[in-house]
DNA sequence: CGCATTTGACCTGCGC
DNA sequence: GCGCAGGTCAAATGCG
């Protein structure tokens, strides 16, 4: 979750727009975006929050297995992203992570990502579908169509 | 000229 | 079986 005034959050990773999708909770359409490197199947939904339009929604589904294309010097977001870099095991920061704290109070919700829990989280329960198939074993390997 | 974006159509899962 | 909502495709278009 990130507050941004624009929906274009620079990340690193270049990324292509292939849909654009109104949805019925918000008044905003929500965007999908893909990583464009062919070997990274990275997709990325960015929505913008129905009250706050100063907060956009940026849901990454998947991993970056490779590095970021654009190292490019001058890109402050460039030199920001490329810290998460495990291809095979562990998972670095997942909005999943931080979508709903055990607290029931929906003021929290911002907030709960400022708190620090990071001292454990050493096995997060992700679900098979975020576990990497290609975890260092077949990286070029396409999965089954 | 190549690549990213746009945009409507198409596809699929789910609830009624 | 139908309709809705969400997700994806692909041709055309625009831009660097």
């Amino acid at each position: 979750m990130t507050k941004s005034e624009v929906d274009n959050l620079e990340d690193g990773y270049r990324w292509r727009k292939y849909g654009q999708k109104a949805v019925k909770n918000s008044p905003f359409p929500r965007s999908y975006y893909r990583c464009t490197s062919q070997k990274c199947s990275v997709k990325k939904r960015i929505e913008r929050s129905y009250q706050d339009p100063s907060v956009v929604i940026t849901t990454y589904e998947g991993q970056h297995n490779h590095h970021s294309p654009a190292a490019i010097r001058g890109s402050a977001a460039a030199m920001l992203a490329p810290s998460l870099f495990s291809p095979p095991p562990a998972f670095p920061t997942f909005p999943q992570d931080m979508f709903f704290p055990s607290t029931t109070n929906p003021t929290t919700f911002y907030t709960h990502q400022l708190t620090d829990h990071s001292h454990h989280r050493q096995q997060p329960e992700i679900p098979d579908q975020y576990a990497f198939p290609a975890a260092g074993s077949s990286l070029l390997h396409k999965p089954e169509p």
